[in-house]
RNA sequence: GCGCCCGUAGCUCAGAAGGAUAGAGCGCAGGAUUCCUAAUCCUGAGGCCAUGGGUUCGAAUCCCGUCGGGCGCACCA
């Protein structure tokens, strides 16, 4: 049940009924512009709309006058205790306990479905994220968008979209080439080689001695004296195989399950790049040309070559971009329209990649090489999650896959677990940079709102455990009357209200993708609680658990269990368990 | 040179699809514990929302310019 919702569909009704009777003569659809909010200061009411004013324009009258036509409409709603105009124009509604009781008690029959609804209707969506090249562990770098991705699919879960998660593994490359070949370095090692320093232009990560310690184990020393050609797709597949492996592994430590793995070279090798390319020939979109070189940046060796090009620029891309290299092979955009694509032909219609900011310049190519390509019926919609500067007490953390040393994703997990480091992850709107201490991270110290929110949810589980005690017989919440839900205090009310909000907060969360705003809701419901229990050290009345009343106590018992949910059931969006008891 | 993102309290950041007096944490100054976990709470100080215009009943929010910062800029992925 959700409240502003509720509102929302009257007013609409209402709307429709004054535009039946001539009253209005706004069309309809700027009606669906208004909007049902919790007022900014909770003294205004429970719910507000701002209706008189959106429809001030086009009715051509004066806020307050529209005010006054749909105030008795309003205050005729068989929920709504008392409304009133304020300010410019806002209808102020306070609405009868009878509707907030029925709130409390959806919410305990809910449980674990509070906070879902079904905006999305079912509809099919792609979210693609990760897709980290598999030529080394995860890294820091790959911890923020992994996480806004992971926690984008769930709200759209939560939103009643039918979501598929999704990796793209670049293995088509020329970097898994070098891969291949740095593997062979590390394998020429295990049999007790001397290799010296690595090649310049090979991977000369340590990851990779494991990687040869495997290839021994499985191929022993055969291609020891082999030549390149021999061993080449072998090691390279082997090589792919086996980090891809340690990927996945490392993905479900971090609580990412359940993806479906795509394979770029898969594409190449079933004819799916051609067949893309072959679309946009017959629509027209491919030229030979020459391309321009960019202004203002150096590029060496610039090669001023005919080549095919895609004209993105007719799809809002600012030039139009290669398709093929200088030596005929498909450039990694071909290969990804291709890939995408391939997502539309499989359904997907609606698709969002997440990536980090430094594939920012990618964006619109890619979104114009979709729309082109299903004539604007596949709809692509890229998030961009700014750079984690990542610190070592107060230092930056120097980073680099070619020198080989990086914080990989599962050094983050081990010295934090993977709850705050998802957590820390999304206390950001993607847009925002974020600074991460890691040596504070490591120590948990209390500058982490993560605590501060499992706290809560502690907290809960700690009335829950003492209300046995002192009433071993107490009922279940589940079926809460109004007689008790009249014990239940202002500042407690004001706790149901602000619950209450959270599916309007899902769904903005999961509509917008902003992970952030589950982080945030959360954290303003744990303060709203940590308070609300802070009084009752001051008053005890005001406690929880009143051993000598027993109704009031059972009332704030359902109170609390309905927090509870909308504690866990926001944690479990953000793929953060809850805890019960902080001490471990 | 071009594209994208950002600029809000001393610091780090929220700000709800344009709405009421711009919020939180940290830090700073004070205070609360015979009591369900003080990992908490309460009070106070602190802002020309970078800047100049525009749109409108109304702008931190939308549009344009300027300044400052980040990321990216064939044939890497």
């Amino acid at each position: 049940m959700n409240l502003f919702s509720i509102a929302y569909n009257d007013i609409q009704e209402i709307l429709m009924q004054l535009h039946g009777k001539d009253a209005l003569k706004s069309a309809p659809d700027v009606f669906s512009r208004i909007a049902v909010d919790p007022p900014k200061d909770y003294q205004h009411g429970d719910l507000t709309t701002n209706a008189a004013m959106v429809l001030s324009k086009s009715e051509g009258k004066n806020p307050r006058i529209l005010a006054d036509l749909l105030l008795p409409e309003i205050q005729k709603l068989e929920y709504v205790e008392d409304a009133k105009i304020a300010g410019a124009g806002f209808i102020n509604i306070k609405v009868k306990k009878i509707l907030l009781h029925k709130l409390l008690a959806s919410i305990l029959t809910l449980g674990d479905l509070y906070g879902s609804c079904d905006v999305g209707k079912g509809t099919k969506i792609n979210v693609e994220y990760v897709s980290a090249n598999p030529t080394g562990p995860l890294h820091a770098g790959h911890s923020r968008p992994s996480v806004a991705g992971d926690v984008i699919a769930n709200l759209l879960l939560k939103t009643g979209f039918d979501v598929q998660k999704e990796y793209y593994i670049n293995d088509g490359g020329g970097q898994t080439e070098k891969l291949a070949k740095s593997a062979y370095v590390r394998y020429r090692e295990a049999l007790g080689q001397d290799i010296g320093e690595i090649p310049e232009g090979l991977y000369p990560g340590e990851y990779l001695k494991d990687v040869g310690q495997g290839l021994v184990q499985k191929y022993g020393d055969q291609f020891l004296h082999a030549p390149q050609e021999v061993w080449l797709e072998e090691f390279r597949v082997f090589t792919v195989n086996f980090l891809m492996d340690e990927i996945k592994t490392t993905l479900e430590k971090f609580g990412i399950t359940n993806m479906v793995f795509r394979s770029e070279d898969a594409l190449v090798k079933d004819g799916s790049v051609d067949a893309a390319i072959e679309t946009l020939r017959a629509k027209g979109l491919i030229y030979k040309g020459i391309l321009e070189a960019p202004k203002g940046v150096q590029i060496d060796e610039w090669e001023s070559k005919e080549q095919l090009i895609f004209k993105s620029s007719e799809f809002g891309d600012d030039v139009d971009r290669p398709l093929q290299r200088s030596d005929g092979s498909w450039t990694y955009f071909a290969k990804d329209l291709a890939y995408h694509y391939d997502k539309y032909r499989r359904g997907f219609k609606q698709q969002i990649d997440v990536l980090g900011a430094d594939h920012g310049g990618y964006v619109k190519r890619i979104v114009a090489g979709l729309k082109a390509l299903t004539d604007g019926d596949g709809v692509l919609e890229v998030r961009i999650c700014q750079m984690v500067n990542f610190l070592d007490n107060g230092q930056p953390v120097k980073m680099s896959k070619r020198a080989g040393t990086f914080i990989t994703l599962e050094d983050i997990i081990d010295a934090v677990g993977k709850d705050v480091a998802r957590f820390v992850m999304l206390t950001r709107k993607n847009d925002a940079h974020i600074d991460l201490d890691y040596s504070k991270v490591k120590e948990q110290s209390k500058e982490n709102p993560v605590f501060y929110v499992q706290y809560a949810h502690a907290r809960c589980h700690s009335v829950f455990r003492q209300t046995k005690e002192v009433f071993p017989d107490m009922r279940s919440s589940s079926d809460i009357t109004l007689d008790s839900f009249n014990h239940l205090s202002p500042d407690e009310i004001h706790l149901l209200w602000f619950i209450g909000q959270f599916p309007m907060c899902v769904e903005h969360a999961a509509l917008l993708k902003e992970p952030h705003r589950i982080v945030y809701y959360l954290y303003d419901l744990s303060a709203l609680f940590h308070s609300l229990w802070n009084k009752g050290k001051e008053d005890a009345m005001l406690r929880f658990i009143l051993p000598d009343h027993k109704d009031t106590t059972f009332a704030r018992i359902c109170l609390i269990s309905a927090l509870q949910t909308t504690l866990k059931n926001g944690l479990e969006i953000l793929g953060v368990k809850a805890l019960e008891e902080m001490r471990s």
